[in-house]
DNA sequence: TATTGTTATACTCTATAACTATA
DNA sequence: TATAGTTATAGAGTATAACAATA
């Protein structure tokens, strides 16, 4: 198999929307709690990192900081997140994951590896690994986080 | 490297995500000619389906009828895409990408393509490859349309 | 009556522009 | 003046419920 980067290329635009579509119509679900798939990694990354500010979320998800703000609002609104001011700089935020949202978090999360896990589960165990590996390399790759709180402060 | 289900899952679930942000942002960018993800996906199915029915389109693209219809609507209105009734079924539609559909087709894919392929240019060949193989695996998992056109007609 | 599709309504995601408050 | 964040505004994605037209 000759694999040039554009043939590569073309298997991720083909096939990666497809998978996001499965997770995000799982998390929409009721059996996960209903958060949607940007609610859900805000979560997670403010639950990694308790008092995070809101430029940090932006940075992370990849998003415009009004579009982060509003993010948070909507998590906040559902009691799942809470905001405070940071104490050495007021114009900061400190964003915390309350225990309700820890829990939606965490049924969410079960919720759509079992279901995930469930597709994958007639895979040969070759081939999940070469997912897990590809997963890994796309990570190195397209990964913005990356020692980012090193990198913001 | 002992891979479960869970655990070829929860890396597709940290993963998948990062990817899609970064295939969504290339194509909303000016470069590729301002498609979102879903516009994308439904110009390429019906160009590939030339006279589709708008079931077609929500099967292949996982959404309800309402939201395959709006999503085409802004595709008529953007001028990519036209509908007409079918002559044996007149409650049926009959879906054709239009010339400057196509060329905006072609514009967001390389564009897309392009900016993917120089991402993953400085992987080694290997890790390439080991991408297409488990980009194929997933899709056997979670390709909806795998004949759909035989199986709806 | 069953099928195909649209309209009405409501939320969320996301961006840009303009603004406030703090440093 | 520069930085952190929010508010205003707007377009798009998506769902459910209710509807219209055709078979």
């Amino acid at each position: 198999m000759r694999t040039t980067p554009d043939e590569s290329a073309n298997e991720l635009l083909d096939v990666v929307p497809i998978v996001m579509r499965d997770i995000r119509s799982e998390m929409r679900s009721r059996r996960s709690h209903d958060l949607t798939v940007p609610q859900f990694r805000t979560l997670a990354f403010v639950n990694r990192n308790t008092g995070s500010s809101l430029l940090e979320v932006a940075n992370f998800m990849g998003l415009t900081p009004p579009s982060a703000s509003r993010l948070v609002d909507v998590l906040i609104s559902r009691g799942f997140m809470t905001r405070e001011e940071q104490a050495t700089d007021r114009r900061r935020v400190k964003l915390t994951v309350t225990r309700r949202g820890l829990a939606v978090l965490k049924t969410c999360r079960e919720g759509t590896l079992a279901h995930l896990s469930d597709k994958l589960s007639c895979l040969a165990p070759e081939d999940r690994e070469g997912i897990v590996r590809a997963m890994q390399t796309l990570r190195s790759v397209f990964a913005t986080d990356t020692h980012k709180r090193a990198l913001l402060k």
